[in-house]
DNA sequence: AACTCGGGGAC
DNA sequence: GTCCCAGAGTT
């Protein structure tokens, strides 16, 4: 016996007086800036996307301009916006569509392509060329689980929750607006059937809803717990030249922070490192390194890093091109660099060892 | 199926 | 502090 499918008709009608106003929806229906918006949005807020997806379109106004781009250009622009194989496939993604002279309108074509997953392809199929697929984000993983009363726990129930609101997407009125239908979902999933204390009282979808009926609505979905943060420590690196600019290094293109600027430095490991052992990773060896006071920290997904600097500075005469790396303005580095090396930047500004940007305006 | 992979905003 | 965000790729 299948589920009742709760009525597009009601959140079709909710959308219409209730959407958010948001930057990729208007005024045309660009292939390019809605795939763009998409990745953007992978794992990211639409508050911290906003104002990235205008600026990245006013760089590379196009597919073809962005395929036509280097490498280096794209990571500084994405700069900051986390998880870098994204901008690593987006690149790659832009390449292969220029060359095919244009975005593929089926899932599975869309799907073929780097970056582009099971969500990201029916999104793009959905919204872009009104195709009648629903992508399962975490929106659509909420609402579903709820109007259904799934107790599953994620990830193991995500079959049954795509199978579940793909369902919905086969009603007359829905089919007849895939791409309003899906925003829809995302709306009411992020508006109204919110991860903790729920509208359901200003819900289109109220009376339908299994979860709300049995009371267990605001404690799904349910989710298998997850492991505790480890701790890693490592220790970087700020030389300096006779210009007060700094050594970067570009990382390697795969893995962690993969194909972007940092500053050079140990690797992340549980012990801690002591100086001696630590000044073996150095970029120029033989220096005068000193400790600065203090330490940065950041979190990542899957593990907590506390990072300490040295510092030294290049002999006069000695040329920079002698040491392995890129010279920066520390003001200028600051916005291409990932934000955990922009912390410790901010760290050796603490510390007077580089000028802050405050003095040199 | 389990891991890796960033950063920030809301609470 | 915790949770979670319009997830994808690798092993």
């Amino acid at each position: 016996m299948l589920p009742p499918v709760p009525p597009a008709s009601a959140l079709l009608h909710w959308y219409d007086r209730h959407r958010r106003a948001l930057p990729w929806r208007e005024p045309i229906r660009d292939p390019y800036r809605i795939w763009l918006s998409e990745v953007m949005l992978q794992q990211t807020t639409v508050a911290a996307v906003a104002p990235r997806w205008r600026r990245f379109l006013d760089r590379f106004p196009s597919v073809q301009a962005l395929a036509a781009a280097p490498w280096e250009d794209v990571a500084a622009e994405w700069a900051g916006l986390g998880y870098y194989a994204r901008a690593r496939n987006l690149h790659a993604c832009a390449r292969a569509v220029a060359a095919r002279n244009g975005f593929p309108d089926t899932v599975s074509e869309l799907r073929a392509l780097p970056g582009i997953g099971a969500y990201t392809a029916a999104a793009v199929a959905a919204i872009a060329f009104d195709r009648p697929v629903v992508p399962l984000d975490g929106n659509v993983e909420r609402v579903t689980s709820r109007i259904h009363a799934v107790e599953e726990a994620l990830p193991g129930a995500r079959p049954r929750l795509a199978a579940l609101a793909q369902r919905w997407m086969e009603q007359p009125e829905a089919a007849g607006r895939p791409a309003d239908f899906v925003q829809a979902l995302f709306d009411l999933g992020a508006t109204v059937c919110t991860p903790r204390n729920p509208a359901c009282v200003l819900c289109p979808w109220q009376a339908g809803c299994a979860g709300r009926r049995a009371g267990i609505a605001g404690t799904l979905p349910r989710k298998l717990p997850k492991r505790e943060r480890p701790t890693r420590r490592g220790v970087h690196f700020l030389l300096r030249d006779g210009r007060g600019h700094v050594l970067l290094q570009r990382r390697p293109p795969k893995g962690l922070l993969g194909g972007m600027l940092g500053l050079p430095g140990t690797p992340w490991r549980a012990e801690g490192w002591d100086p001696a052992e630590a000044l073996a990773h150095a970029p120029r060896p033989g220096l005068d390194w000193h400790a600065l006071p203090g330490e940065a920290r950041h979190g990542f997904t899957h593990f907590e890093l506390r990072m300490t600097l040295l510092a030294a500075t290049l002999p006069p005469g000695e040329a920079a091109e002698s040491v392995n790396g890129e010279w920066w303005n520390p003001a200028d580095a600051a916005g291409v660099l990932p934000g955990v090396m922009q912390r410790l930047l901010a760290l050796a500004e603490a510390a007077g060892a580089v000028a802050s940007p405050a003095q040199g305006a």
